[in-house]
DNA sequence: TACTCATTTCGTCGTTTGACGAAATAACAT
DNA sequence: ATGTTATTTCGTCAAACGACGAAATGAGTA
């Protein structure tokens, strides 16, 4: 049930309604949401425990996505569902506004700011 | 997300599950399970709020079932993927021959069992 | 009307969850 | 090596959850 369970909390969908964009390291989705840190990184554990998104380092920053067709057809199908049923919210249209403006800063920035505050 | 929040249950989906056969009263439900009648209730309630199952009065029971097609979409798609996705258990073969024996008894006979225990 | 009985509602209790900040970790830069 | 920094892990706390039993509900029967 780690699926049902990861699909369960609403963050976590937005998290993966968030990557139907492409690939966003851990600092990208904090800004995005605004949590803590350690908070967005429980999220990412738990989704990934279902296999629901993949990781990938890359210098200093660990970026998710979703997985490609090669996904197990659980998993592909649940997110599919997600995609068509979940997406149509006022707060995932906001959410990809607000992530099309963090997209165009640079990582960096977005890192440094989030030490500051 | 009511649909999310009503299948991260194990026990929920197990219900879902078995009303796969057809439609079930609360009492066979209860038997099943071996809950105590408000717990099946309750349950029960989540997953018609979220519209996964639908309910009918008859006699003394109310009898919860399945929604046929003229469910919403993503009500629909989600049920497929519970069948789909997660049906193949050992849990569910176990319930499913429970199930079973439970529908050879009469109704009255199972509702007066729990009434003793 | 009063009774029966399947189901639901309500209040309680222990567990799980989701948030946080502090500390640990790991990779890069100096 | 040392320091920096993005991410994760750990401990804590309040809120939500799932179980129960007791009491309320409400439809059918005597």
């Amino acid at each position: 049930m780690a699926i049902t369970k990861a699909l369960s909390d609403p963050n976590r969908v937005r998290i993966l309604l968030a990557l139907r964009r492409g690939e966003l390291c851990v600092c990208q989705i904090t800004e995005l949401f605004g949590f803590a840190p350690s908070t967005v990184s429980k999220h990412l554990s738990i989704l990934h425990h279902a296999h629901l998104i993949l990781s990938r380092k890359s210098e200093r920053w660990v970026y998710y996505r979703l997985p490609d067709k090669t996904a197990p057809v659980a998993v592909r199908e649940a997110l599919d569902w997600v995609h068509k049923s979940l997406a149509k919210t006022d707060e995932t249209a906001a959410d990809a506004k607000k992530l099309k403006k963090i997209l165009k800063t640079d990582l960096a920035g977005i890192c440094r700011r989030q030490k500051c505050c």
